[in-house]
RNA sequence: GCGAGAGUGGCGGAAUUGGUAGACGCACUGGAUUUAGGUUCCAGCGCCGUAAGGCGUGAGAGUUCGAGUCUCUCCUUUCGCACCA
């Protein structure tokens, strides 16, 4: 054994022997229950970086972990290889986007490989080969059969000077990243796919998921936003129709002063026809980005429309104004504005001097004293705070003039609210209230209860090149038809060339000019490709089939399937895990599948920081783990990514904390060479222990107890590595060399190698061959905690007085509370307080871990 | 703006079910070894205080014998917001 800890060696003998011995490969033939591991898969941006070293090696703990004890365990590895950095890299940089990407990959996956993971590299797949795409255009045309992906137009970003569409991410207060020209919103038509026939579905299934993090739960919950409400319809002044609006709200529909629309609405676009200020605030509000983000963010303005609506129940006739906080793709399109219970509202009432009016009071509130008309008027007081002085004909001149609305805003408080100010409705709770409220507009035909998610379609067409193609033909005769199967892939032509401006499929007839497949005439190919998302909503089934020609996933998913550990970024909570839920439940409802959820567990690990803010390019404070593998190792990279911080919370970086971690490997390495230096060991039989080897003994199998618990139940990897560390601080203060300590030391030592080998596999595996030569610790399985070295007869109590720490004692296991308690009170630490006619008033024991005198 | 998290020494973090705050590691200080640097080993290390003791988990309140942990208000900060992946 060599004396110094020679990583470079002992790693690339273990990843050349995982390789020959095939030792990851997973197979669906075993006796054993599956375990299929499965971490997000990286978008081939070219180099690792600290984000992948964490996600990477947290899946390959879980993976390895499971595999020692005794499960079938995959763990597939692959690119999300579609996407907008290529494109743009391709035009920095004159090549083809495929050409960047394949090499990326290539790189990366050497990288990959250098961590050391257990990883099944059979089963690699990249989204970009059309192998699979294929498949999913064979889903796409499937599900644009049954009606599930149909056509819409709807709002993108648009830059006029370079004549492009933009994502959200190339706008930039507004302007084009490239051109720098103020963006604007377009309507184009595009392909939608129908998440919302799946809203319930997907909503009340987030209850099945209990391997979820609540909060994640929490944000889908959020995200789909099933709220209960009504929709209202104003008739518009001096002419036929109706102007619908939908509120959570209807209590509060007699406080009700103004109605709002989007920029976008047609009663917007109707008014602005004869009012060019009008036309021209629309153009204004539809400059800008799309993102909700901004919209919420920017100043709220408005305009008057000059047209009126009539109230639904009281008849009074309401202004229409355009507003730019109200969002087109929600609801209706148009809000009732309630100024008096609206946050918004209120704000835009004030700026615009509009009148508001007040409808929900507390409901102990004597309701009959009220003067209700104090209860109406402007707020001109500038305090920010609507005030109103709320009059009580009874005389109590009250106090209770303060922050009504602030009172009643909120959803929660509408529950402890009552109707003033509403006629009929007075006095009437919420629930009450929205019920009466709602069948009085019913008998009008002016409304009606209804639920309403917050979901929309989700939008899968997108401008851009390096995309998976739609597979749809426009036929001037035969209109959209979807290629037939037989006719898939619609491949993806790979050697372009990106000038900048446009897809360079839409500039090039040999890719779009085809023939009709229903009636064989002249056609022209759809050029947008999907979202990315869509690559990435069915990879995990995909992993299971990696290799089918025939089907997209075929009987081995059933086997693999669902995913038993899911690891990825926070930061995909929301987008693509609903995306992938859904995808799931649609190849269900194709007969692919059989689970209705994809992902029984979930870790969502935290981001790699450094100085307190993402690592990232722009910032320039990335930290390259090629530089950490080649300095110290895989090993020490994966043991400090670990120790630094629990998996969910986000990383600091310290270059002096894997110094720590590398410091720690080389002390296990000198720990290990110096017993083995010895000669081999006697096999340890039960006989006399020295009390110093039996706490060892103790000790070494309480951390074999908490280290399992922490890898499977608390992936708590951190803690897990720090008790390994103490372990590893008692072992070398015992210094013996006599053969019960040195079979001891071996029993520690193996175990160390066991424990700590799925998170530092290479060094494990070096230590074990030569703890014990004639074995490989692929072959050893994990640890069992011997019961016997476990048993404890005295326990330590902390002694309180009052609550505070006073001292401690060391009493038997099996002694009984009053004795315990009647020990405790002739502690010296705790008579000395047992003066200055100070009496113990009550003692609290909590068996094996303190007792509490209270004295006074 | 809306939704979801986080806040503990000089730093990363520990405290798993309301029960010894600061495990483990880093940094730092002193000592030993070494020609020196590095390495390695030993000791110390929350704050105030000579000590006894007191204070201490973003701020403020509350519940409790006992609160980092539970409740409320506030502050700071991170992530997501539908075309980045």
């Amino acid at each position: 054994m060599q004396q110094q800890y020679p990583f470079k060696e002992i790693e690339q003998a273990a990843q050349t022997y995982w390789e020959q011995n095939q030792s990851f490969a997973a197979s669906e033939i075993s006796d054993k229950p599956k375990y299929y591991c499965l971490s997000m898969f990286p978008y081939p941006s070219g180099r690792l970086h600290m984000g992948h070293v964490r996600n990477y090696t947290i899946g390959d703990v879980l993976s390895r972990f499971h595999k020692m004890k005794g499960f079938n365990v995959m763990q597939p590895m692959g690119w999300d290889a579609f996407g907008l950095p290529a494109e743009n890299a391709a035009i920095k940089n004159n090549t083809a986007p495929a050409k960047w990407t394949y090499e990326n990959i290539e790189h990366m996956k050497t990288q990959l490989k250098q961590l050391g993971l257990g990883v099944d590299w059979n089963r690699e797949i990249a989204t970009c080969k059309p192998e699979y795409y294929k498949w999913e255009q064979w889903l796409f045309t499937e599900l644009f059969k049954k009606g599930l992906i149909y056509k819409k137009t709807s709002t993108v970003n648009w830059d006029p000077v370079d004549g492009t569409v933009l994502a959200n991410e190339q706008v930039i207060d507004g302007r084009g990243w490239r051109s720098g020209a103020l963006v604007e919103k377009r309507d184009i038509p595009q392909y939608f796919m129908k998440i919302t026939a799946y809203a319930e579905e997907l909503l009340n299934d987030l209850d099945k998921l209990d391997g979820w993090p609540e909060q994640v739960k929490t944000m889908q919950r959020n995200w789909i936003g099933k709220s209960y409400g009504c929709e209202v319809e104003f008739p518009i002044v001096g002419q036929s129709g109706n102007l619908k609006v939908y509120t959570t709200r209807p209590d509060t529909l007699m406080g009700a002063t103004y109605v709002a629309v989007a920029a976008e609405h047609a009663l917007a676009t109707l008014a602005a026809q004869t009012n060019p200020k009008l036309a021209e605030f629309i153009a204004e509000c539809k400059r800008g980005s799309v993102a909700e983000a901004d919209v919420a963010t920017a100043e709220k303005k408005g305009m008057d429309t000059g047209l009126f609506v009539t109230h639904p129940l009281n008849g009074e006739q309401l202004p229409v104004w355009v507003a730019n906080y109200v969002l087109a793709s929600y609801g209706e399109g148009a809000v009732m504005a309630v100024p008096a219970h609206d946050e918004r509202d209120f704000e835009f009432a004030k700026k615009y001097n509009l009148p508001i009016k007040v409808a929900i009071a507390p409901i102990d509130w004597p309701i009959n004293e009220i003067d209700t008309s104090s209860l109406q008027g402007h707020s001109n007081d500038g305090s920010g705070e609507l005030k109103f002085p709320v009059i009580f004909i009874t005389g109590q001149e009250s106090d209770r003039t303060k922050n009504i609305s602030w009172w009643s805003w909120r959803a929660e408080h509408a529950l402890h609210g009552q109707c003033v100010n509403s006629g009929e409705f007075n006095g009437l709770n919420f629930e009450q209230s929205s019920d009466a409220i709602s069948s009085a507009l019913n008998t009008k035909n002016l409304g009606k209860k209804r639920t309403q998610f917050r979901l929309r379609d989700w939008g899968i067409s997108r401008q851009r090149y390096w995309g998976c193609p739609i597979p749809i033909v426009h036929c001037t005769s035969c209109g959209e038809v979807p290629v037939p199967a037989e006719q898939l892939p619609v491949v993806l032509p790979e050697d372009v060339v990106m000038d900048g401006v446009g897809s360079p499929i839409k500039k090039d007839p040999s890719f779009y000019e085809t023939t009709c497949p229903t009636c064989g005439g002249k056609a022209t190919r759809e050029t947008d490709t999907l979202d990315t998302f869509f690559e990435s909503s069915w990879y995990f089934a995909r992993y299971a089939s990696f290799d089918s020609n025939t089907t997209m996933v075929d009987e081995r998913a059933n086997y693999w399937l669902p995913v038993d550990q899911y690891v990825g970024g926070i930061e995909h909570a929301i987008l693509h895990l609903l995306y992938a839920r859904f995808f799931n439940k649609l190849m269900r409802d194709v007969g692919l599948i059989k689970n209705d959820e994809p992902f029984t567990n979930l870790l969502t690990q935290g981001m790699v920081l450094k100085d307190g803010t993402k690592m990232s390019k722009s910032k320039g404070n990335t930290v390259d783990p090629q530089a950490l593998i080649d300095t110290y190792g895989a090993d020490t990279a994966r043991l400090f990514m670990m120790f630094a911080a629990p998996p969910e919370q986000s990383l600091e970086w310290a270059d002096s904390g894997v110094e720590g971690a590398n410091r720690f490997l080389r002390r296990l390495w000198k720990a290990v060479y110096e017993h083995v230096e010895l000669g081999e060991t006697a096999v340890y039989t039960s006989g006399e222990l020295t009390t110093e080897l039996k706490n060892i003994r103790l000790q070494l199998h309480l951390t074999i107890e908490k280290v399992a618990d922490d890898y499977g139940r608390r992936h708590s990897f951190n803690t897990a590595i720090s008790s390994v560390m103490e372990l590893m601080n008692a072992l070398t203060k015992i210094e013996g060399t006599d053969t019960i300590t040195r079979s001891v030391r071996q029993e520690v030592l193996q175990n160390v190698a066991l424990l700590l080998s799925p998170i530092v596999p290479h060094i494990c595996q070096a230590l074990w061959a030569e703890l014990k030569p004639n074995s490989h610790i692929l072959e050893a399985g994990w640890p069992v905690a011997d019961k016997t070295a476990m048993i404890q007869d005295e326990v330590e109590l902390v002694l309180q007085v009052n609550g505070k720490l006073r001292g401690n004692m060391v009493v038997s296991k099996q002694l009984a509370k009053e004795a315990i308690e009647q020990l405790a009170i002739t502690q010296p630490c705790i008579t000395k307080f047992l003066v200055d006619g100070q009496t113990v008033r009550k003692i609290i024991v909590v068996p094996n871990k303190l007792v509490n005198i209270v004295i006074g």
